[in-house]
Parts: structure tokens; sequence; C-alpha cells
DNA sequence: AATTCGTGGAT
DNA sequence: TATCCAAGAAT
């Protein structure tokens, strides 16, 4: 088999099979291509559609980002999770005006030392905005490689990791590098699944070490899993008598990094104090709402939601608390879970 | 190398 | 229901 025999046919397959309609795609630029790789990290596609319409309509350009409060983008990006992906994106966008003169690099290398931007997101970055050659190793590069060598090892490990990126750089050719590499997610995204693969449609099935051996389930070996931790968390739900919710801005470092939250406790006995110490209440009785059940990637959250209704005082100074009305709350950027939960209260 | 970072879809 | 894991990067 030629080296270019894996290329050559999953570019005849793109084109006919490929996704072509991709928003970041049309009209093109290396902004909205940089911009809809960080959102697609660990994120999928029909997801990320979305909010990159709306993030666009607010930061068209690299500039507009650049001058734009952090707050801001990261309202944008609240539900989307991963939230020091959107301090990064605007970290990187300062970083590109202010010693890039607003060009972004066209070296893996370079491109990789700003933040958020790893050797694999530079890689497409790269090859869909300017059509140079660079490989990437992303998700579903790994598993279509996985497959097609029948490598059946998990890639966490350092040793097949650095395998998988020698078979990336060994399969992508030097023209079409653009095409090539949608073609590869293409291929990952829509055939080559994660369970029940379309081998019948797959343009590489006549070399394909798995399906020959029909092991394509054991391809690539899974990520050995510990069982999740469980933790529990009181939270505040604080209206006032004007129907204003009593927020709090999370800290810069932990889960939610900087978004607005409601107040937590590990301890329900510790909320009355707090509420006489912040806000001057006194006899404040509490309600308990239903629990709420999260899944995070590495625990399990138990929300215990403790309702109370106070007349509104003026808040301790030098908090990170606001109460917020509505409007308010909207233009904030608020963790999935906090803004069903505020759902079922209003 | 192992953890820490969200959320939602698929099975 | 429980588990896996997506266009990963930073620490």
């Amino acid at each position: 088999m030629r080296r270019d025999w894996f290329s050559k046919a999953l570019l005849k397959w793109y084109a006919q099979h490929g996704r072509h309609d991709l928003p970041w795609k049309k009209p093109l630029s290396v902004y909205r291509v940089w911009v809809s790789e960080i959102m697609l990290q660990q994120t999928q596609v029909s997801t990320v559609i979305p909010y990159f319409a709306r993030f666009m309509a607010s930061f068209p350009s690299l500039e507009s980002l650049a001058n734009a409060p952090l707050d801001s983008v990261l309202q944008h990006w609240a539900g989307l999770g991963y939230y020091a992906r959107a301090r990064n994106l605007h970290k990187a966008a300062k970083c590109l005006v202010n010693d890039f003169a607003g060009i972004f690099p066209k070296d893996v290398t370079t491109l990789s030392s700003l933040p958020g931007i790893g050797l694999s997101t530079a890689g497409a970055i790269i090859a869909q905005a300017y059509n140079l050659r660079a490989p990437i190793l992303d998700g579903n590069v790994k598993r279509v490689l996985c497959r097609f060598h029948g490598i059946k090892s998990w890639p966490g490990e350092k040793k097949v990791h650095d395998k998988l990126w020698e078979l990336a750089e060994y399969h992508t050719p030097k023209q079409q590098a653009a095409d090539y590499t949608q073609a590869t997610m293409d291929l990952g995204a829509t055939c080559c699944t994660r369970t029940k693969p379309s081998c019948e449609l797959c343009p590489l099935q006549k070399h394909c070490a798995a399906f020959s051996q029909q092991s394509q389930a054991q391809c690539p070996g899974k990520k050995p899993r510990k069982k999740l931790p469980t933790k529990q968390l009181y939270m505040l739900c604080a209206q006032n008598q004007h129907g204003e919710l009593l927020l709090q801005q999370r800290p810069l470092k932990g889960i939610w990094a900087g978004l607005w939250s409601l107040p937590e406790f590990t301890d329900e006995s510790a909320i009355v104090p707090w509420l006489n110490e912040f806000l001057g209440t006194s006899g404040a009785k509490l309600t308990a709402l239903s629990p709420i059940l999260h899944t995070f990637t590495h625990y399990h959250l138990t929300i215990l939601p403790r309702l109370i209704t106070i007349r509104k005082k003026a808040i301790k100074s030098q908090s990170n608390l606001s109460w917020l009305n509505n409007d308010a709350l909207a233009q904030r950027g608020l963790p999935a879970p906090i803004q069903k939960l505020i759902a079922t209260i209003r």
C-alpha cells in the first residue's frame, strides 16, 4: 500500500460525504476557525453551533474580542462548559493584538504557545485557515488511526500517544491540507463512530486492520476508570420583595471559575449565621427544595437548594454578592445546573 | 503521569 | 440507570 493511499481515499470520500456546511467555514477566516476550534474541544458540533452564532454576533473580529470585558466573554460561554477555554481565548486575543500585531502566526510552534491552543488545535487552525500541511490528533483521528492500524491499547498512554502522532504525521498529505483535516474529523464523527461504526460505507475499509479482524469495538482501548466520588453542597436561593435573586461570583480558580452562581455551603447550619452577617437578616426561615443531581467529568454533585424570601438590605461591602433581577441575570454567565435551578423558582 | 477542568448525547 | 466520552489543554 502506497503512503498516500489513506489520504487519497479519504479525500475522495470527503468530496461526496463530508460536512461542507459548517458555519465556521463560510465565510472562512482564521479568527472564526480559531474560535470554533476552541469551542469544539471536547464538545460536539451540534452543541457548538448556536454558541458560535451568538459569539460571532457579539465578537465579530479579533479586535472586538480583545477589547471586550472578560465577564461578557464568560457570559457567552455560559452553559458550554470548560470555562478556562473562554478565559484563555480572551487572553490569547489580547496577546495576538498586543504582541502579534493582530496577525495569527502561521507555524504550529508559535501558535501553540498561545493560551488554550495545544498542538492539535494549532494544527487544525493552520491546516483549515491557511491550507498548510499540519497534522492533528483529536479524538476522531485517534479512533480512526487506532482502528486502521489495529491499535487496541489506550491512547492516554504516552507510548501510544506518541505512536499516534507519528501515524498522523505519516498519513497527512502535502496537498489539500484543509480538506484532508476536515475529512479525518468528518470520518470519525459520522462514519468511524465510537459505537456501531458504518464500516460498509467507509473509504478505508479495504486496508483497515480492525475491520479485517472485526475488532472495531476494541480499538482504541478504554481509559481505566475509577468510581466517581460524590459531593454535597447546600445552595441558597435568596429572593427579596422585588423578586431579585442573590448571586455570588465564583473565585477565578476551581469549578465554574469566574461564573455567577448561588452562595454555597457545606453545612446547612452555616446558612442562617451567614445571612445575618452579610445581609443583616434575623429570624430567617429556610425552605428545602428538591435536590439536584449533576455529574462532572470527575465527580457527582448533589445540590441541596434552600429557598428564603427576605427584605432587601444593603449587602455587606467587600463581598462578591449581588441582587439581580431577571434582566440582570440574563447578562451574567451562569453554570448550566444553576440556570436550570433558577428557572424552577421563577 | 495523573488531575482538573462541563455539559449533553448515546447506549 | 450508569457509563462513556466528544474537534483537549493546563498544571
